[in-house]
DNA sequence: CAAATTAGTTCGATCCTCTGACTACCGTCA
DNA sequence: TGACGGTAGTCAGAGGATCGAACTAATTTG
């Protein structure tokens, strides 16, 4: 690997850890029905509901993926899709029964691993790491909107 | 989306920006026979040759995936195998003909993300922003070693 | 209302990734 | 020297993820 690493690879080891510290504590949990795939498409999911389209843009992938993964998620009971009372054509998919729980898995996964990150860099470092991604965010997210008001 | 975005959701946007960014330019520079798995695995390439297993850890798949990629930047001509000198089991894959032209637009492509980056966030905050996850890399980088010491 | 747009689905093909099992080579230890 | 455990890489097979093109249905625009 090259000496100095781009910025590219250095945000590509955190973000796999991440990811993979979620699974582990979601298979070990029981959920163990669950691919990366499905967890990518289900972190972001919004409270309310997304729509499929949305989801699809997040996870920078197209909609035909996006639905793929959700039929999963629907058939496995951790997601369900419902109608869209503002738009006909569009379904809102949700967290169901066991979604809920995997959610509260995977959210106490995230903060512990926030937790150890912040250990190792120290508070101030860790806020100003987030801070930076969320500034960059402005620029390298091409699907904002929703919610979030970063 | 939840309100506020976890770190290694935070972390994924603008790993594939930059990901997306360097494949286009490739593909636009007319290697447009490649993937980004591909891509992926010749950015992990150390200059003197990278032993398969070191490019599997570092890109985070099994040793089969990272053959299964090599296998086919060789047939593309992007990379080659040459035998590890000491080692007779192993073998370096290194960057061939067409690889050192496609690592130039490459790494042009990535100077110019980041200088984007650094010109968004300013020097002093994008300069946080990778000690910060060149400390992290510490405690995530589960294949560390290798020529990189930052 | 007709046309253009948008949300989502279906179909088909390809690519990626893993598990398991295997060969060849290295290092050690007696 | 030779047996043994470990390491580097490959082969075979299967399943999962992803995409492009084409399609239906509903909304928006003029």
């Amino acid at each position: 690997m090259p000496d100095e690493w781009n910025v590219g690879l250095l945000l590509f080891v955190p973000y796999r850890a991440m990811e993979t510290r979620v699974l582990e504590a979601l298979v070990a949990a029981g959920f163990d029905d669950l691919t990366m795939a499905q967890v990518r498409v289900m972190a972001r999911l919004a409270p309310g509901g997304s729509r499929l389209t949305e989801l699809a843009d997040q996870a920078r992938v197209t909609k035909q993926t996006a639905g793929f993964l959700v039929d999963q998620l629907e058939r496995h009971e951790y997601a369900q899709r419902i109608p869209d009372p503002t738009d006909g054509r569009a379904r809102l998919v949700r967290l169901a029964g066991r979604g809920e729980a995997a959610a509260e898995v995977a959210a106490a996964t995230v903060a512990q691993v926030e937790a150890e990150w912040a250990a190792h860099l120290g508070a101030a470092r860790m806020r100003a790491l987030r801070a930076a991604l969320e500034q960059l965010r402005e620029i390298t997210d091409t699907g904002l909107g929703g919610s979030g008001r970063g």
